[in-house]
Parts: structure tokens; sequence; C-alpha cells
RNA sequence: GGGCUCAUGGUCCAGUUCGGUUAUGACGUCGCCCUUACACGGCGAAGGUCCGGGGUUCAAAUCCCCGUGGGCCCA
């Protein structure tokens, strides 16, 4: 009675091996049928080593809802690609060659980027060969790719057609001594020594004035009202009240907002356009209508009367004396204040209006409402973050981006008269560098043009993935058969911005939703439940812990450990020891494999216990991944076989199976009955553990 | 500052929808045991004001209200 299995332990060295046979016979690669089941992969954004833990648990999960169909039958299509364009890698390759963007021939510079995206994204998809994912890896696409580009590019110009693009003026964070605007991610905090000054105002037709702490004085031109907040005792007679700016002499209304804080300060706030991120908001909230004080070289303008042409340290500097001299100022303190700056060069950035580009969204609020509403959530809960969202959007999609590697914005201007020239889809096109295709202005005839320099935000590329996967535009069969898309898995903290980006744009190209179920995760937190980072050092690289415990340790790490849609905790001690349930079933195995495989036998009350026990499990898991929840077969399976069927069947039978003191009768039962369990468990686990689902 | 969400032994988690035995299981800890599937194991033990306060009820981890703390997104 040798047992055919020798080892006492799975190797996950073996693993290799299975991942290389799998690759070699071609096992994932999609055929469409009749009825396909098609899975919305996010592709990942390779950022570096190490990557997030909770990434990775996420891809093994959509690795499982795949299995997951796989073994019910479906004809499953899982692609991957890889996210590549955007900020992340701009910063990375300036750090890496100590160069600036915009100091560097552009060429070059995407040149760079290029390279550092190849290395990164071949180590990423070594890691998720090494998960086990069973996506089609030799087909993956790249959204930086010409194809994708093309088709960014293709769909931007269908929307624009339909009048769905415009221009507007938005604020923007400008760094004016690098001379460049910058996302707000490029923001970094200081706290910085700067005067607080507190400035009288005049209330008007009274001889009371009111208080102002300000940190920036020289925006008073700008300031276009005075926020107190609603509980503030202080100020309830002055609400409604008109009071004159210093100096500048022009009256602002006195409002309450909530934002407006008791401690700090005189509690009583100017409104300037545009001072920091809270009066952005403040503008946009009550509808005030801004004042250009700073301009793209970093000086104030003429609306600042005698201040004109100074930078904001030194007009600051003036206003001050001058305030003191005109007795406006009650008292100066001396504070460290919070002040934005830019992350690479440390300069205090300006919010200045600029004109961008905007794709039309207000208007499709309400289709987007009943949209979601026919969206199937998993875990249902996780639809409230999309509606709350929906009620919440106050402007149109601004589109348009100051940077370089993302797919260029396809639009020539005339030289002449600066109208707006927009190619036929089909191709990549390149307005920074390449002639622009139309020969003469539609408006003025002239021939000569400039190109845009712009690129998109990086959400108008994501968000048609699920167009891109099923080859919207290029191959009406394919699309037909497989859109729209079975499921979208992500995470809950893009539920803003990708899935609502998605669903707009592929509503807004076809009429109709992408996807008829949602599978939101939740996010991966260290072990004291605190957010991971790189810069704060508890970042868990999950490399390392894969190649030690092994895929499959990983994979039931995460499927045990995760309720889905729950915030979740990651910590190498709980993975490691997730490795245990895992040896003890390859020796369950192992027991069995000493005996031959029987298809049937006369089962005894102990033998029917356990196939009941059994059918009940399988119950159990089937409702688990009727929702996409691998929570509950893994734990009910974990429950089964050690307490149940490890614990107490198999110590129960061990005699009757070798057949000391039995019949053969009874031992062929216990064997049968042994198989049955054993074969069954396989089965259930083969989604969670990666078996050829 | 706003929205959403969560909180059960040292850690993770079940139970909360629909109130009702002694609050589930695992990890970790401690003690004993290498018994032919497994020491990545077996057996046993300790360990809990179910975040705090108030309310409803014969009865609250579970329902209601007010807080506190964590997380995510937005500002």
């Amino acid at each position: 009675m040798e047992p055919k299995i020798q080892e006492k332990a799975w190797n996950p060295e073996l693993e290799l091996e299975i991942i290389k046979q799998w690759e070699d016979s071609r096992l994932y690669q999609f055929n469409p049928q009749e009825k396909n089941f098609t899975i919305d992969t996010p592709p990942p954004y390779p950022s570096g080593r190490p990557w997030h833990i909770g990434a990775a648990s996420h891809y093994s999960q959509i690795d499982m809802i795949a299995r997951t169909a796989r073994m019910t039958g479906k004809n499953v299509y899982f692609p991957i690609g890889i996210d590549r364009n955007g900020l992340p890698v701009e910063l990375y390759t300036e750090k890496k060659n100590g160069i600036r963007m915009r100091e560097t021939e552009r060429g070059k510079f995407l040149e760079l980027c290029r390279e550092a995206l190849d290395d990164l994204e071949a180590e990423m998809i070594q890691i998720m060969k090494s998960l086990g994912i069973s996506c089609d890896f030799s087909n993956y696409y790249r959204t930086d790719s010409e194809e994708y580009r093309t088709l960014t590019q293709a769909t931007f110009i269908e929307l624009w057609k339909r009048g769905l693009v415009y221009r507007a003026n938005r604020p923007n964070n400008y760094d004016w001594v690098s001379g460049t605007t910058i996302a707000d991610a490029e923001i970094i905090y200081l706290d910085l020594p700067t005067k607080l000054v507190y400035m009288k105002f005049e209330i008007k037709e009274s001889q009371k004035t009111i208080i102002i702490a300000s940190t920036r004085p020289e925006l008073l031109c700008a300031c276009k009202t005075i926020i107190v907040n609603q509980e503030d005792e202080r100020y309830t007679d002055l609400i409604g009240k008109k009071a004159t700016v210093p100096i500048f002499n022009h009256e602002v209304e006195i409002k309450t907002h909530h934002s407006a804080q008791k401690e700090f300060g005189s509690g009583a706030v100017m409104v300037c356009s545009y001072g920091d991120q809270n009066d952005v908001a403040l503008f946009r909230e009550l509808n005030l209508d801004e004042v250009v004080a700073i301009g793209l070289d970093g000086r104030l303008t003429e609306v600042s009367g005698e201040y004109v042409g100074l930078k904001p340290k030194q007009a600051r500097q003036k206003i001050i004396e001058d305030l003191e001299k005109k007795g406006f100022v009650e008292k100066i303190e001396e504070i460290a204040h919070r002040t934005p700056v830019s992350e690479r060069s440390k300069n205090p950035i300006e919010i200045i209006p600029m004109e961008e580009y905007y794709l039309k969204q207000l208007d499709s609020i309400e289709k987007m409402k009943k949209l979601g509403a026919q969206i199937r959530f998993y875990p249902e809960m996780h639809k409230q973050i999309l509606m709350n969202w929906l009620e919440s959007i106050a402007i149109d999609w601004p589109i348009s981006r100051r940077r370089f590697y993302g797919t260029e914005i396809p639009i020539w201007y005339c030289k002449d008269c600066l109208e707006p020239h927009i190619p036929e889809p089909g191709k990549y096109y390149k307005p920074w560098k390449d002639k622009c295709p139309i020969n003469k202005c539609t408006k003025c005839g002239a021939s000569e043009f400039v190109g845009e320099e712009r690129t998109f935000d990086t959400w108008m590329d994501s968000s048609i993935s699920p167009l891109f996967v099923t080859k919207f535009g290029k191959d009406e069969e394919f699309f037909k058969k497989t859109y729209p898309t079975a499921i979208r898995p992500q995470a809950k903290d893009i539920v803003r911005t990708w899935l609502y980006y998605t669903l707009l744009r592929c509503e807004q190209l076809t009429g109709k939703k992408p996807w008829s179920e949602a599978w939101i995760m939740g996010y991966g937190l260290d072990e004291k439940g605190m957010k991971m980072s790189k810069s704060i050092g508890n970042a868990l690289d999950p490399l390392p812990i894969i190649q030690k415990f092994g895929a499959d340790t990983f994979r039931f790490w995460s499927a045990s450990e995760i309720n889905h849609g729950h915030d979740f905790r990651c910590s190498e001690q709980k993975i490691e020891s997730t490795r245990k349930f895992l040896s003890k079933l390859w020796n369950v195995s192992r027991f069995l494999s000493s005996f031959p495989i029987l298809e049937s036998g006369n089962t005894t009350p102990a033998d029917d216990w356990i196939l009941s026990e059994l059918d009940n499990l399988i119950a159990e898991c089937e409702r688990g991944y009727g929702e996409y929840n691998f929570f509950i077969p893994a734990v009910a399976l974990r429950e089964f076989t050690w307490n149940l069927f490890a614990a107490q069947y198999i110590e129960m039978v061990k005699a009757r199976a070798y057949g000391i003191g039995f019949s053969e009768d009874e031992k062929n039962a216990a064997i049968f009955t042994l198989h049955k369990n054993t074969i069954n468990n396989s089965k259930i686990i083969g989604t969670n553990y990666s078996i050829n689902y």
C-alpha cells in the first residue's frame, strides 16, 4: 500500500512546469462561438516593483472568475492588456535619467518612456504568469500601441463630429518657475513659514468692520466673496451684508459655507480666484466670476492696479506695507502654512484659468443612472459609489492634458484663422510632428497648419477597453459576438473614474451598456489596516512570496481571507500559514493515491453521511461561485476537508480501507467514498487552486 | 470639509438581512505527542466589556439614535 504520490508536500517549483505546459498548448486561446463570456479585464499599469500585493490578489480573483465560468461550461474570452499611458512613466523616466520632460526633445523623451515601460512590462507579465493567471498572454495588447491609440482617436473624432466636444476655460495648476501646467498628482504640500495677515474690511452702511485672515493678501483684487461658518455666532448678524475690499474698494457679499473653519484665523475667509483648490471649488459652487490676478508669466496682471508686473511674493510684501500704512491691518501672525508646491521644483504653484477641451457628460447623467441601475453589482453595496458620483458631477469632463506620454489629440489649427481641423478616423495621428492631412483651411482657405501639442486624459484610453478587446470598428462579426461583454472586474477606488467613464463612453459610441455585471473588489491594506505605500515602507512585494510559497498558496490565501468587496489586510505570515491547508489537501490526496480508483460501491451509513455532507458542501460552494464570491467556497472547503473529511471520516474508515478486519465489499465502499470526496473537492477548488479550468 | 464603508479573543473571519441555546472556524501563543496521508501534522489549553454611550424589548453582536476610530473616493 505505497502511495503513488511520493512527495510529502507540494513543491512550488512544479508550478513553473504547469504554466509552461499551458503556454505551449495555447490552452487559453479564445475562438468566438455563439455564446461567449467576455471579461473586461483591467489592463494593469506597470509602475515597477513592488507590484501592489492587493493588485496581485485582485488579478488572482479575476482569474477565478474566468475559471469559474469555464467550469460551468462557458466559452470564456479573458483578454489581457498593459496600460502604458500617462503621468507615472513620465515621472519615472525623468527620475531614472535625471532629465526634465519639457527640457528634452519630445521624440527622445517618448523613446525613453517606451524603453522604461518595456522593462517594467516584462516584469509585470512575468509576475502575472507566475500567479497562474489564465488569460491569453500570447495576444496581450498595449494601450499605447498604434492600434489602440488609433481607436482612441477615432472615438474622439466621432464624438467631435457629433458636437460632444468643446473648449472652455478652467483653472489649472501652474508652476510658473518651470513654465508648465502640472497635474494634481504632481502636487505635494509643504509647511512653509508664512505671514497670516488679519485685515479689516468695512461693512457697508454700518460702522462695523469684519476681520479677514489670509496668507494671500496680494489676491485682494480677485476677492469675490467672504465666507463664514453658519454655526459661527460672531458673524450671524453680518450674513448677507456687503463688505468693502481694502485698497481695491469693490464690494463683496458675506455668505455662509461649511468649509469656513471657526478656529482658523478670524473664522472669516476671503474667496479669491484662485488662492487654493478650495477657492476653485467655491467659485464653481457659488457660481462666481473669476478674475485672473496672476498671468502665465507668474506676475500679477493689470487687474491688480499698481501691483502689475510684480511676482506674488514681491506683491505680497508691498501690499502688506500699503495695508499697514492705510490702517487696514489688525495684526500679523507668523504661521507654518500648508502650501501646495510642485513635487519636483518645490515652487509654490499658482492656479490659473487655461483653455482646455471638454467632453459633454452633464447631458448624459440621467441616462447613466438608468444604465447603472441595469448593471448587477457584486457586491450590491458598491453600486452606491457610482450612484453618488452621478449625483455629484457638476462639470463636463476635461479631457486635454499638457503632457507628452499619452494619446495625441488629433487636431490641427489653421495658422491664419486658428480654426480647428479634425482628420478622418482610422489612422494614428501625431499632430505635434506630423503634417496636417488637410490641405486647405475650410474656413479661410489658408494652407498652413499648427498641430495640437496636448494629449488626452488617460481615462480617454482606458474607458474604451471593452470596445478595444471586442474589436469595435475593426471586426464586425467578432464585435457582435462579444459585446456587450459579460463582466467588468475592478477595484472600488476607481468606480468614479474607470467604471463611470467606460459606461459614459461606451454608451455614447454604441448606445449600449458595456457589460451586464460589475465585480468590485476592496482595497489591500497592510497588516495594521493602513494603506500600503512605497514611501512609508509598508508595501509587501508579492513576487518573493509567490516564489517562496507558490501561486496556489497565494491564491488560496486571497480566496479564503478576503470577503468579497471589503477591504483586506495583507501579511506574509497569514499567507504562509495558508500553505498548511494546501499541504493537508495534498496529503489527503497522497493517502488516496495508495488505493485503486473505484467508480461505485455498496456504501455503509458512515459513507452515506460523508457523501451527504459533500452534497451540502457542493451546494454552498455553488452559491458562492454564483455571486463570484470565492471566500464562500474557500472557507467551506477548508472546513469540510479539515474538520469533517480528514479529521472524522478518514480516521473512521482507515482500517476499513486497508481491509483490516472488514469484508472486501466494505473496504471497496470506503475506497469509493474517499475517492468521490477527493475528486469533487478538487473540482470545487479548481478555480482557487489553478487547476486547468 | 463632504460622501461611502467597515469595527466580533494578539490577528483574520462566520453569525447581523428576519433579535432567542454555551458567540463559529482558522492563524498565532502555550503544553503534550515523530501513532505507516500529513511535524507544513495530531491531541489539549489559555485567550472575547462582540468599538463607546444611550434607546426599543421578556430578550440585542444582531434593530434605532448619538459618538469614536480605520479605509476609500471627492474637495
